[in-house]
DNA sequence: ATAGGCCTGACG
DNA sequence: CGTCAGGCCTAT
């Protein structure tokens, strides 16, 4: 479900929440999560960080609780333990706030870190970061064929998932099928400046709430209303009907007016 | 580059 | 019933 937008939201609503609290009690409902209670109980959480889709929560004993929502994971902060039909962790601050891993689909991932490289080094760069400059990213461009393709390799660009590359894509006026080799100087910074465009504006519209995302309050986002293609029949842009085509595997949607293939 | 698998729920 | 879903991994 979430990507890059909603784990930064998540991030930034739970960062005043957890940080300098300590983990009293942790349970993990699911054993398919492999975190061991010992490495997390008595640390005290720093401040969250985020890489791609990962939410990050480094601890001031060393190490790194690292969570992935995968397609339905959500974290919901709460004063008292609610009991919910999917909750897959719980994990009780010194706060005496609960912070509750439900996941209905079973996708995410929980796991705990020694070492932060040993992430870094699956991913490429976070589009946030101040390393994801115009040079690196057209260094990153060489490498994949297909446009759409290359927005969700997360070895090359970390956090773009499918929602967000058909967005993308639009605002940059390119047809998901296009080659990479295909673009011009012009079409690549207008890509470059999209990705950003695109992310800034769904953070700050607080995530996009289709289905399943909920920040820990339990509130949606409100992206969704800001959405031009994903979803959508007609171009906001100039009327014509949106195609919905199968690329990459999943669902892309796109203007045929105003993103043509060649 | 595509299909299938991992899971469950919502919707037609 | 069948189809689809913000992810990701593996095997053809």
């Amino acid at each position: 479900m979430p990507e890059l937008p909603e784990v930064e939201v998540l991030r930034k609503e739970l960062e005043p929440i957890l940080t300098g609290k300590k983990i009293v009690e942790v349970s993990i409902l699911d054993p398919r999560l492999r975190v061991q209670r010992e490495s997390l109980e008595g640390k005290t959480i720093l401040p969250l960080k985020r890489l791609g889709k990962y939410l990050i929560v480094p601890l001031k004993e060393g190490g790194y609780l690292v969570v992935h929502l995968g397609m339905t994971g959500q974290l919901e902060a709460t004063p008292e333990n609610v009991p919910h039909k999917h909750q897959r962790a719980c994990f009780v601050l010194s706060s005496g706030t609960y912070l509750s891993f439900i996941d209905s689909r079973k996708f995410g991932r929980i796991f705990f870190l020694e070492e932060y490289q040993t992430l870094q080094e699956k991913l490429g760069v976070d589009p946030l970061s101040p390393d994801f400059t115009f040079l690196r990213f057209l260094s990153l461009l060489r490498g994949t064929k297909r446009l759409k393709d290359f927005l969700l390799d997360q070895r090359k660009i970390a956090g773009i998932g499918n929602i967000y590359a058909s967005e993308i894509l639009f605002r940059a006026c390119l047809h998901p099928r296009r080659s990479v080799a295909s673009l011009s100087s012009e079409e690549k910074e207008r890509l470059f400046t999209s990705i950003l465009a695109v992310l800034k504006e769904a953070i700050a519209a607080k995530g996009t709430t289709i289905r399943d995302f909920r920040r820990p309050s339990g509130e949606g986002g409100n992206f969704q209303d800001l959405l031009s293609v994903y979803g959508k029949t007609q171009c906001p842009r100039c009327g014509t009907p949106i195609v919905r085509e199968v690329i990459s595997s999943r669902s892309t949607y796109f203007c045929p007016r105003c993103q043509p293939l060649r």
